[in-house]
DNA sequence: AGCACGCCGACT
DNA sequence: GTCGGCGTGCTC
């Protein structure tokens, strides 16, 4: 006599669902899961999502509130997303509403109908909108939306925001704001604006390799099955082309493939490549977008109009028609994982959808994570090596450079300046990598000793020299260089250290007349910027380049024959045990992006730890020789992938309140954490960030189903102890940064 | 997270 | 006398 009762995710902090009655006079066929309800909450209402129908609720029937609307004619999410969120947000411990909203375009967040593509919407004052602006008082302090509110209550046709936007700075989010106190509408005006469907002209491939051919056929053959692949492949061996051959074998099929990769806006000549090659319009999913272009992407994979879709991390969400192939390009990259909110990751995720629609999910890297080699030793992905480059060519050698006791010129010993010059005078480019930017990380006075301290963080602010300022990296908080030592008064103020910025113009007197290239986030920061630089390096007018990792991802340069990594020290004696892998990943990729066939080039890596082992396995033996010997330090030392973990982390004001928290989950967890190690609390690393102190508790297991019992039990025990509401607290499951 | 309620300080 | 500060509690 009720009817089924509506499993909603309202977008909270809340980790549950909420139960509501159907909408009054609904139609129930409606009422299918994934499609999106508006429901009132609290005092006010919200779009949430129907996650299940249920026969009954555990709360007392007359509580509940019926949902105010249904939303969508047919689910926004199909069934595998569905499936995928609510194991995600419980194996995440993420509230649902809030990992169901980080899924979704913000519009569509926002209630927006998920018609394609769309056009911009007309905004009408509503009848509670005529009143509230007649009753002086409602608006008094809203003097933006009073405006706003004037102007639609002349034009009940509806205006669009664009008209809106010289009335007020920030019309759309006022906009919103008048929606949602039900004052405004937003609807759809008519006749959909194609997007351009760019017809692909067809580019003859690539011969493939051997290995290349291999990987494709055993992929092909199991296209109809999960399985993880691990194609590991050098760069320059030509996983881009075997992508493209798969791909075009799941279209043929009449399917989708999705692709995810690190970070588009470094890496287009991916994107080129698959325009260039796959049939029909692209649907591309990143943070470069406009709402409305990301909402009108994730609609035309939806609708399987796009056949093939290439995304960031949260495009391992993106609905599919006919979901019937998974790429994760570069799974070894930090980016996958989200590192706030919805600590999700892409790549793991990416394999659970692959295993629930029973289809074949394709890891590629040059330089795999060492959890998926181990996968990939005990059976559970299948390797696929691609050992050459195509075309031939040998991978450049890699040196290392004991640098104890040497010269230094501003950061650069006697033989890399001397290897520079040599490139240089035979008309080569030369590569110089430094993972830190700005000028110097530390301003020191050298009368007294005082420090570049930054007010919120235990960290120095780094100096900019050309910007004249003094910025903290870790919360952004900046201001003008001291010309005096504010505290004893001397004007002997030293930078100390080197980054990009330095480097710079410490090379410009050094190579007069050589154009320098540095590319960082300081330097690439205007729009067209990179592009500009990019377009100079490729026609010779600069040949020295310098850059932080943003120059490890994409790009390749062909003339550059010779690689220095500046300062390979601050990787191999990391506080997080995952430091030694990111450095031999990041110095692979770096080196990766120089040379070619006829000319191979060469890395040189300075460093104060010639003798450090695992960087003497990776220079004389490569890359899967280093993850043999890293990987049996793992196991020695019991951690992952030998060892699972998950981190609590809380953060306060008061040090000591994110201390006692922690304390408070410890002694909850000691009872029912049989067979876990319990590590902490301690305070993180550095501790004081953007004002607040910082800590963290580590859980560790052997086995991931003890672990996942007990984080079940735990995090239901902290949620229900919730006091401390200056406290704020994070579960992070398989943490990649331990800090 | 929002959003309201509620109880104490400086101002039209 | 009120505006508004942020502590506390609640959201089916």
């Amino acid at each position: 006599m009720t009817g089924p009762i509506l499993r909603i995710a309202v977008p909270s902090p809340l980790y549950q669902t909420f139960d509501y009655l159907p909408p009054l006079n609904s139609d129930l066929a409606a009422l299918r899961p994934g499609v999106r309800v508006r429901v009132p909450f609290g005092r006010r209402q919200t779009v949430g999502f129907l996650v299940e129908l249920g026969a009954d609720s555990t709360l007392d029937p007359a509580l509940l509130r019926p949902a105010l609307a249904v939303l969508d004619h047919e689910p926004l999410l199909p069934a595998d997303v569905l499936a995928l969120l609510q194991w995600a947000h419980r194996y995440y411990h993420h509230p649902p509403g809030d990992a169901f909203a980080a899924a979704l375009p913000v519009l569509l967040r926002q209630g927006e109908p998920a018609a394609v593509p769309q056009p911009p919407p007309l905004w009408r004052i509503t009848a509670a909108g005529r009143t509230a602006l007649a009753e002086s008082v409602a608006l008094r302090r809203a003097p933006a939306q009073r405006r706003l509110l004037d102007h639609l209550a002349q034009c009940p046709a509806g205006l669009d925001a664009e008209t809106l936007r010289p009335v007020v700075r920030d019309c759309v989010a006022t906009l919103r704001a008048l929606r949602a106190r039900g004052w405004v509408e937003s609807s759809a005006a008519d006749a959909p604006p194609l997007p351009e469907t760019a017809l692909a002209v067809p580019i003859a491939p690539l011969a493939l390799s051997v290995a290349q051919a291999d990987a494709v056929a055993t992929v092909s053959a199991q296209l109809d099955q999960f399985q993880v692949f691990l194609l590991e492949g050098v760069t320059g061996s030509g996983k881009t082309e075997v992508y493209l051959r798969l791909i075009e074998a799941v279209l043929a099929q009449g399917r989708q493939a999705l692709a995810l990769t690190p970070e588009i806006g470094l890496t287009p000549q991916l994107l080129a490549r698959f325009r260039e090659r796959l049939p029909g319009p692209l649907a591309v999913l990143h943070s470069g977008l406009s709402d409305r272009e990301r909402l009108n992407a994730w609609l035309l994979a939806r609708d399987g109009t796009a056949k093939a879709v290439v995304g960031t991390r949260s495009a391992v969400f993106a609905p599919l028609r006919a979901p019937g192939l998974l790429i994760v390009d570069e799974e070894h990259d930090l980016s996958y994982k989200q590192q706030d909110g919805f600590r999700y990751h892409a790549r793991d995720l990416a394999i659970m959808r692959g295993r629930q629609l029973g289809i074949p999910v394709v890891l590629g890297s040059a330089t795999p994570a060492l959890e998926s080699i181990q996968n990939a030793r005990t059976g559970r992905y299948h390797l696929l090596p691609l050992p050459e480059r195509v075309g031939g060519g040998t991978e450049a050698p890699i040196l290392i450079l004991d640098v104890r006791r040497q010269p230094m010129t501003e950061g650069l010993s006697r033989p890399l300046l001397e290897r520079m010059r040599a490139h240089l005078d035979r008309n080569e480019q030369v590569l110089l990598f430094l993972n830190r930017r700005g000028f110097a990380p530390i301003l020191l006075c050298h009368e007294c000793g005082w420090l570049s301290q930054c007010r919120h963080c235990d960290a120095r602010m780094t100096l900019h020299l050309r910007q004249r300022r003094l910025t903290c990296h870790h919360c952004g908080d900046n201001r003008s260089v001291d010309t005096v030592c504010p505290l004893c008064g001397s004007v002997d103020l030293r930078a100390v250290g080197h980054g990009t910025e330095r480097l710079e113009t410490a090379l410009r007197p050094l190579f007069p007349g050589i154009g320098i290239a540095r590319l960082d986030r300081d330097s690439t920061r205007r729009r067209g910027s990179l592009e500009s630089l990019l377009a100079d390096i490729h026609n010779g007018d600069r040949r020295i380049l310098i850059g932080t990792q943003m120059l490890a991802k994409g790009h390749h340069f062909p003339d550059v024959t010779l690689v220095g990594i500046v300062d390979a020290d601050q990787g191999l004696y990391g506080v997080d045990f995952r430091s030694s892998e990111r450095m031999a990943q990041l110095i692979l990729q770096v080196a990766g992006r120089a040379g070619r066939a006829e000319k191979p080039g060469i890395v040189i890596i300075q460093t104060h730890h010639p003798d450090h082992p695992l960087l003497r396995v990776l220079v004389s033996e490569g890359y899967p020789a280093f993850a043999a010997a890293a990987l049996a330090e793992r196991q020695e030392a019991l951690l992952p992938p030998f060892a699972h973990q998950a981190l609590l982390r809380a953060e306060a004001v008061d040090p000591e309140r994110a201390l006692a928290f922690l304390n408070a989950a410890r002694a909850l967890a000691e009872p029912i954490a049989d067979g876990l190690e319990l590590l902490g609390p301690v305070p993180a690393p550095m501790e004081r960030r953007a004002g607040r102190y910082r800590a963290h508790l580590l859980v560790q297991a052997a086995q991931r189903q003890p672990l996942h019992r007990f984080l079940d039990r735990w995090t239901g025990l902290l949620w229900a102890e919730r006091k401390d509401r200056q406290v704020r607290w994070s579960l992070d499951v398989d943490p990649m940064e331990l800090y």
